[in-house]
DNA sequence: CCGGAATAGTTGCACACGCAAGTTGTTGTT
DNA sequence: AACAACAACTTGCGTGTGCAACTATTCCGG
């Protein structure tokens, strides 16, 4: 059986990561409370706010959840029509806006969070036990490296 | 400053892998010849079928490309379009299909190779190293531990 | 201080995807 | 043999996202 230039064991490093990825994220939102009560990608809006003292530029926020600005102008849109969040003009400078966490949307993070833990609790902590700072720290390697000329 | 329920640092983990996997994305996509030539999703149909002898009945190749049934159905019409691969009836189960690569898809795809490989090398072993059997090794029991309940 | 370049955010548009329903074919039960 | 349950796709529809174009504001060089 002829070694085709398909079979190296470099892609199957990068598709682990694919696979990893995805099957991770599909038991996190197809996790019966979890998603529903709160999607994550507003659940990840609403935690980096909160861990930024409630509120952050749109440009910023952007760049944490990494997405486009455009996205993140939407996601807020909707994220506000529910009441979670709400935008503040910047007075320093007038093209911008804050995201403002608000004491709705702080106590709905406040209650999802749980769940959340407990989910990584049983999906990364669980199979990896000690491993994990291991891990965290291979994946900060790999971030740090790919970053720099991104967006 | 009070220890919130947000910092904890198991999110951050997770986290970790959110922001390896998109930075790692956006560069593979984002490199000038690679995604123009042949999109990420396009390649790795390519990969797999190529792997798997070259056809791949559809249901498989989903779950391989790790997308739903008509997300595939759809994909897979693209790139018939492109003629790198075509259907064709499956003869023992008339309901279904295989996905072929066509002799234009296998080019393609051995000529897009060496670009994909040179950007793991760059994105992957270059700030991995040694260490690159490590990651697999983790990611790889994530994987196993979060699929089997899974699609 | 004025005019052009750069920046923050929003909107138009296209597109890829998932879900649910539909179609066609298979399998199992009696 | 007939009919029901099931399975492999496919299609209709809604939605979230990025890119490019736009508006409003700020910054900078002369």
């Amino acid at each position: 059986m002829a070694k085709e230039p398909w079979d190296d064991p470099r892609i199957t490093t990068f598709g682990m990561l694919l696979e990893a990825h995805d099957a991770l994220l599909c038991q996190m939102a197809g996790l019966p409370g979890l998603d529903a009560q709160l999607p994550m990608t507003w659940f990840e809006v609403l935690l980096r706010l909160a861990r930024s003292g409630g509120e952050l530029r749109m440009a910023e926020l952007a760049a944490q959840v990494r997405l486009s600005t455009s996205g993140l102008t939407r996601l807020i849109d909707r994220i506000e029509a529910a009441g979670l969040v709400e935008r503040r003009h910047c007075t320093e400078d007038r093209r911008g806006s804050f995201a403002v966490l608000t004491p709705g949307g702080q106590d709905l993070l406040r209650q999802a969070l749980p769940a959340h833990i407990d989910a990584i609790e049983r999906l990364v902590v669980g199979p990896l036990g000690d491993d994990v700072p291991v891990l965290e720290d291979l994946l900060r390697r790999l971030r740090d490296n790919a970053h720099p000329a991104s967006h």
